[in-house]
DNA sequence: GTTGCTACTGTACGATCGATCAATTACTCT
DNA sequence: AGAGTAATTGATCGATCGTACAGTAGCAAC
């Protein structure tokens, strides 16, 4: 009997603190295993504590997923939000910086990709991951929404609608992304930025008519007319 | 004995026919369960064969995958690309039948995107996958490419970099592609076939400066040039 | 020191997974 | 008709999965 001292086996945590380390030992292995990766065995060894506590402290491993999910999303905006709206900048050099910082490499990250493969994945079949989605994309369009926004008010920019023109962009950024994770060697993070400015510029120019809130346009383009060259 | 007709138990079927019915069969299983779809004893079900089977004609599942991407890819793309290379068609109304073939009910099924999402996710981690997948969407590249370069032949275009162009409109697509699959709600597919219209018709008049092949720009757009309303 | 609350542990269970392989059998060839 | 070939079967293996739950133990209150 050298020591009377006792070695707790285990700590108690606030439900708050535990979740909290729950989700992030979650994203670990959700980088690092990809769909392999979403098992509560994985996930509460990489967290050092007992496969019961995740059911212990979530409804399921899904909602585990979507706290996870939520997480992640509104941290990874926060920060490109961060670098963009910077009031130091002109508009039109925030929508620079959104670009540079939705390209940077922690962004690109093909780790990162799998993640959102996973989490794309469950919106079909789990609500949870349904509802995360549908608000956190919700919240990405509005931070382009109101970048784009300010673009106009400066006057750098002639009046669109600002909803699909934040559509477009992110479609256009999320297509990037995506050929960039998959395809690392096909192009470089660089040309999807410039394409991205030139995407803008055009915009300021009147480029986009169908965006322009001048006038609406009663039909589409279609094959059957012979707008072969024309302005919109 | 009211019978001595034989009744067989199976039927056996040519190897090239029996793989070509397993692939269908993991289409199926794919479409209707996701990730959850891939598995040996879903697909053989599917198949109406047994367990077994499987290996006897794959080298594993990856295989059975890998091949089943490559018919799935090969077959949208053909599709497409029928309805696109119509000579009856100037260039750019090509482009526009590409566009609406795109973005047809048959592409934008939710489930053909749970589909692409388990190729996807198999990319990091299947040296097949990844084979397939550069081949697939090499040859997508090709077929868009294609189009625009005879958009510049007809004189409806100045003289662009048909590669990077290629890649930018095919992360537009890809990007509408995925929104309109994770949220079908939040727009329409003939607004994102407007924008694809636009970003032609912006190309077709030069409002893509760094993609012209007139000269190259030294820097890329920066945060420090106060190019807010520039011309590219 | 004792009590009470509850965060936490870890075994157990039934289901499903990919892969293997010896046995079976449909079909062709002679 | 009989033999040979190989496509097909299905039991079986070890591993892993999510969830449940009865029991353990950290820690605060008194």
């Amino acid at each position: 009997m050298a020591s009377k001292r006792h070695v707790p086996k285990f700590h108690r945590a606030t439900p708050a603190v535990r979740r909290e380390a729950l989700v992030d030992a979650t994203l670990r292995c959700l980088k690092q295993f990809g769909h392999e990766g979403v098992s509560v065995r994985r996930i509460s060894a990489a967290a050092g504590v007992s496969i019961g506590l995740i059911n212990h402290h979530f409804p399921s491993k899904s909602g585990l997923i979507a706290e996870t999910y939520e997480t992640l999303a509104l941290s990874l905006l926060d920060s490109i939000r961060r670098q963009a709206e910077n009031k130091a900048f002109s508009p039109r050099d925030r929508l620079s910086n959104f670009f540079r910082a939705s390209f940077a490499p922690e962004i690109l990250d093909p780790q990162l990709f799998n993640v959102w493969l996973v989490f794309w994945s469950m919106v079909a079949h789990s609500a949870e991951i349904r509802a995360v989605h549908f608000s956190t994309y919700g919240k990405y369009r509005s931070v382009l929404e109101s970048l784009l926004g300010q673009l106009v008010e400066s006057g750098a920019a002639p009046p669109f609608k600002l909803r699909p023109a934040a559509i477009a962009l992110s479609a256009l950024l999320d297509g990037f992304w995506v050929e960039l994770s998959l395809s690392p060697t096909v192009f470089k993070p660089r040309e999807a930025i410039a394409v991205c400015e030139d995407w803008v510029n055009a915009l300021c120019q009147g480029g986009f008519p169908r965006l322009l809130m001048t006038h609406k346009p009663k039909r589409t383009e279609g094959a059957s007319s012979r707008r072969v060259r024309g302005h919109g």
